[in-house]
Parts: C-alpha cells; sequence; structure tokens
DNA sequence: TTATGCACTTACCGCATGGTAAGTATTTCT
DNA sequence: AGAAATACTTACCATGCGGTAAGTGCATAA
C-alpha cells in the first residue's frame, strides 16, 4: 500500500521527528541529515534553506493530519474523534505543533495548519450538539489540544516526581477526560 | 514594599523572561546580558554556567508561583484557585514550564517544580467537593495547566488565521472554561 | 593606609551551526 | 554517443555561542 518514500520525502518525516522533539534551533541540520545518512548539503540541495525544510516539514505534517481526520472511520462521531484525538496523542506531532506555536514569531511567518484547523472545525459544526458560534469551537478545540499536548509533555517530569506507577493512572484519567470532554460537545 | 532588587535578582528576572520566550537554547546568555545592561561574564560569574542559571531561574520562579498561591486570598476557594489561575495566565510563567518540560531531557536533570505542584494538590485536596485520589487531583491540575498553557501559546497563531476579532471570544471562552473547570473540583 | 573581596570588564578560544561554491557519479532524455 | 538533469559529495567560510583567563575599579575592613 504504501510505496516507498522518495528520498526528500524520507528526509521530511525525519526532519519531522527531529523537530518536534529538539524544536527548530535544537534540530541541527547536520542532526538530520546523519539520521538520514547523508550529509547536511542533501537537504540544502532539495530545500535550499533550513527554513524552508520547516516549513515543508509544517505543510506536509498538517496534511498528514487532515488525511487521518478525513479517513478515520468509526460507527458514531463521538468514536470517531475519540480515535482521532488518540492519534494525536500517539504520534510525535503534538510536540511539533507546541513547538512551532511557541517559536512562531521567530521562524515561521505564516501558519499552515489552518486547513487542518478548518477541517476539525466544520467536523464540530456538523456534529455538535447543539449549534454553537464558531469562537466557541475554537475554543473547545484549543482546550482538546492543550489537554492531548500537556499530558503528554508532563509525562516523563510527573514520572520523574511521582515515580512510575503514577503513570498509568494518569493515562486512565486522561483517557477518561478525553471521553467526557467528546461526549459533552457531540451528540 | 518591594525593596530594589540585588543585581543577581534582577538577573534572573530577566533570564527568565528571556528563557520564557525563546527557551533554553533560543537565549543566549548574551541576549539576557544585554537586556540588563552588562556583559555576559556577570551572568557567568555569578551562576559559573548557563545551565546554573537556568536552574536558579526554574527554582526561584517555583518559588513565585508556590508564594503567590499562598499569598492569594479570597472568600472561596474557587475564588481563590480562579485567581491564582488567572496569575498563571496573565505571567509569561506558563511557558518557561512548557519550555522546562519539553527540554528537559536536555537541560535539567532535576525538576524543582514539584513543591508547587505539591502545594496545588494538598490545597485540592482539601477543598475538593468530593475525596479523590492523588492521581485524579494530579490529572485535573495538568488539565488546567495545559488548558491555560495552550490559549496562550495558540492565542497568537489564532489572531493571525482568524483575525484580531477571534480574540476578544476566545479569552471569554477561555475564562468561562477556567470557571466551569473549577467549579466541577471544588465545593 | 593598606589589603581584601566583590562586581564586574576586555580579550580570547574552540566548537557547532547554517550556508556557499564547486565538483562528481549516475540516470534520463535526445 | 552526447547532453542535461538529478542527487548528491568534499572543502570551506562567517557567525554566534558557551566558557576561560586575566585584569580593573570600587567599597569596605583591619
Amino acid at each position: 500500500m504504501t510505496p516507498p518514500l522518495k528520498p526528500c520525502e524520507t528526509y521530511i518525516k525525519i526532519a519531522t521527528s527531529k523537530f518536534a522533539e529538539f524544536g527548530y534551533r535544537g534540530a541541527s541540520l547536520d542532526a538530520i541529515a546523519k539520521e538520514a545518512g547523508v550529509t547536511k548539503q542533501a537537504l540544502l540541495h532539495f530545500f535550499g534553506t533550513k527554513k524552508k525544510l520547516y516549513e515543508a516539514v509544517l505543510e506536509d505534517h498538517a496534511a498528514d493530519l487532515s488525511a487521518h481526520l478525513e479517513a478515520t472511520e468509526a460507527p458514531s462521531p463521538q468514536e470517531r474523534l475519540l480515535l482521532h484525538a488518540q492519534f494525536l496523542t500517539a504520534s510525535q506531532g503534538i510536540r511539533l505543533i507546541i513547538r512551532a506555536l511557541m517559536d512562531s514569531q521567530d521562524t515561521a511567518d505564516h501558519w499552515p495548519m489552518k486547513s487542518y484547523l478548518d477541517a476539525l472545525l466544520s467536523f464540530l459544526q456538523m456534529h455538535a450538539k447543539v449549534p454553537r458560534s464558531s469562537a466557541s469551537h475554537l475554543s473547545w478545540i484549543n482546550k482538546l489540544i492543550g489537554l492531548i499536548q500537556y499530558h503528554i509533555i508532563s509525562l516523563p517530569a510527573m514520572i520523574g516526581m511521582y515515580g512510575p506507577d503514577c503513570a498509568q493512572s494518569l493515562e486512565q484519567e486522561f483517557e477518561q477526560t478525553l471521553r467526557d470532554e467528546i461526549d459533552a460537545i457531540l451528540r
């Protein structure tokens, strides 16, 4: 099903994980290239500059997210949204988004996630329990992403502070919260 | 009431805002020092290394947060927690915490926020509507901080995507969500 | 008055980084 | 077969960074 990736697609995927893990500044071209088994000039050959590689990564990721939301099938909208939220949680992409948001003044002049957000918005508007304003839905999306994102980011620190035992119960509480939030807004 | 800050306290405050804005890697000693009107060697004189300055910043900030939680007075626990949450929202400190969490593997070997988290936990346990497990409270705190944090971080991008008009309604929705969440857990 | 410590500064070093220039091997097109 | 494009490589450069070494001006203590 998945054809072998073209070289430059491989680079984007590797760059995605590096940028997600270390941020724009923290991920060096050398490190990305080394993991791909090439020199950094291979990256510069395809993308010109680091910033353009970063923009390609962001656009590729936004497309991935939209595609997943589109492709997910489930008996009910709630389950579909839950599946998508779990995909967000499992993927490293949330870290990428957070880093992009925090560094936006620095690196990105445009924000390529809008199409994905719009897809989420229209999904909510289509299946919402009661009609609500667009700002209200946007606020709910913020809540959801904030929830997912902080859970992922804080978990290592939580384990460090309160021991590995807390991880499982935090995961359970987290999943329940996800369900509650989704049920609260969808029919 | 507030005596003039000692030089090294000034440095910590300036470093706090720089680290919060640009992250550990993104905030250079030169930039921090320049804003303080000294050379970077002044910082190295006091703190030895950049990492130690960073640790001092984190500890100072944790102490600030704990002190604020302690000092906040209000007629009811809900209002007290709301005031504190609003303080978190208004301060730049949340960005510092997120960056610290995301860079933790990289920079921080210990996590100095535990005392603050413990203070929050005992506050919740004392005023919770019904007795709940510590993990449940921890999860709720994650939810609250995630909420605040993503709201702050995403607002500029939201304004960029949906225009300045969406800011006010997002703010209102956000504040209402804060109140709801607090009311849901406190008597 | 001298000495001691404090709060810095100037000068410098080595390393990592993003980026440029030019060359090379391989494939594709004509 | 020859030309052109593709996908790189090696060599190199300028900048910014954290950190070291040594010195300076100043206030306080003996």
